[in-house]
DNA sequence: ACCTGAACACCGTTCAAGT
DNA sequence: ACCTGAACACCGTTCAAGT
């Protein structure tokens, strides 16, 4: 209690000396700077200034790696406050769900790695908060427990699905495309059907383009909606 | 007109020719034996008898292989009719959604290597009259077209993306997990979280495991109630 | 205890040469 | 026209050896 427990140096050679944490915050950083493709265990043992073998001292191999990463990444939000009020709870998810879009985008890559390694969700105990916080939310609005880590799970699966499927490719796009045919919206891929049996496609071509932010806006006001006549069904509903 | 005209040969040293659609179909059908990780070029040429390659006589790259495999696997889908009548159209959504998943899982690994390499969703002409027909649907129901639009697209991401984060780790468990963890719902990093200020978790712990099917259908339901209540409040809703 | 350097068994892709 | 075989520049991972 008074005296100095012996430290492990915090330097070696003139480099900080690595930690299973530190190295998962250098792959989640790597990540945002140069894309999921390009961290490989030696790019990042390079960027360290490291052999690659050294990596091996703190993570079990590339999936490990990727899980650290991962629980980083997680601990790293803090979502905002969810008011169940009647008149707010609707505002709130929806603030909810733009913050929860803008911090996966933030690390472009985080879950295509992790979906693409078969990363079983890690757990941070900051994540199981939110997660708790989260089922409490929906508890608080009118479902019953069971339905409201269905909801849950379901908020995150349609943030995550939006991103992986609509922003990320958008953002980053892949090296042979024309960023301007991804930007577009309906793609080009659907605008150039001929109007042979398609006759909404052909109608599609007319309307003014959506963009990103108004199409998960009403996906996430559909799930609102959904969840609001879940709830009027009373809490009973839970088998 | 009535001459037989010069046919590429079928055969060639006792194997069939390759063609660019016979690569790909090859392809899928490897990746439903073996999963996405063990599909590379090398392993495929193998499979069909031939040197690396010769593959490249027929598509650019690998992402252009997988391409070719995405376009095989979209056009294999026909999807169930769907009845607009005011009485029908949420049990025909239902039984599409379970369709279309039970499509996905049949082909283990396509969503997550398309994600993986970035495919912009291959366009096939089966799958534009399928994606037709949905809007169709969704119009007839009592949405406007843009709306209609969104959430054809709002369906495909809610059934792909419970494939992805929910069957597909359960369905092809990663190597090192113990598939009884994975199958527990909700899942044991979730229940031994001790009750320091995780209410909701530890509750949950007590509550009968869901099945994969009843979560899927609370997704399911809860869009559906969502697009009803969008077209409730008319087809004007569109701006 | 933690590192380096060399090596192994793989990749995707390309080159030059065969038939 | 379409193939093979060898090669190049990469991977993840491991071994033996250094300090």
């Amino acid at each position: 209690m008074s005296g100095t427990t012996r430290q492990r140096p915090t330097h070696r050679k003139g480099r900080a000396t690595l930690t299973r944490q530190g190295v998962g915050e250098a792959a989640l950083a790597f990540l945002g700077r140069h894309g999921p493709a390009a961290l490989t265990m030696r790019s990042l043992a390079a960027e360290l200034g490291v052999s690659p073998r050294a990596l091996y001292n703190y993570v079990d191999d590339r999936r490990d790696l990727i899980t650290v990463a991962a629980e980083v990444f997680q601990a790293a939000w803090r979502p905002p406050a969810l008011d169940p009020a009647p008149e707010a709870w609707r505002a709130g998810l929806r603030a909810f769900c733009a913050d929860l879009r803008a911090h996966y985008r933030r690390h472009p890559g985080m879950t295509t790695l992790a979906l693409s390694e078969n990363i079983t969700l890690a757990t941070h105990p900051v994540m199981l908060r939110n997660v708790d916080a989260l089922i409490g939310f929906f508890e608080a609005v009118g479902l019953g427990l069971a339905d409201a880590y269905r909801a849950c799970m379901e908020t995150i699966r349609l943030v995550v699905g939006f991103v992986e499927f609509e922003d990320v490719p958008r953002d980053r796009p892949p090296a042979g495309l024309d960023p301007a045919d991804l930007a577009a919206h309906p793609p080009p891929w659907l605008r150039t059907a001929d109007a042979d049996g398609l006759p909404r496609l052909a109608r599609l071509a007319e309307l003014a383009q959506d963009d990103a932010d108004t199409r998960f806006g009403f996906s996430v006001d559909v799930f609102t909606a959904g969840i609001a006549a879940r709830a009027a069904a009373g809490p009973r509903r839970t088998k």
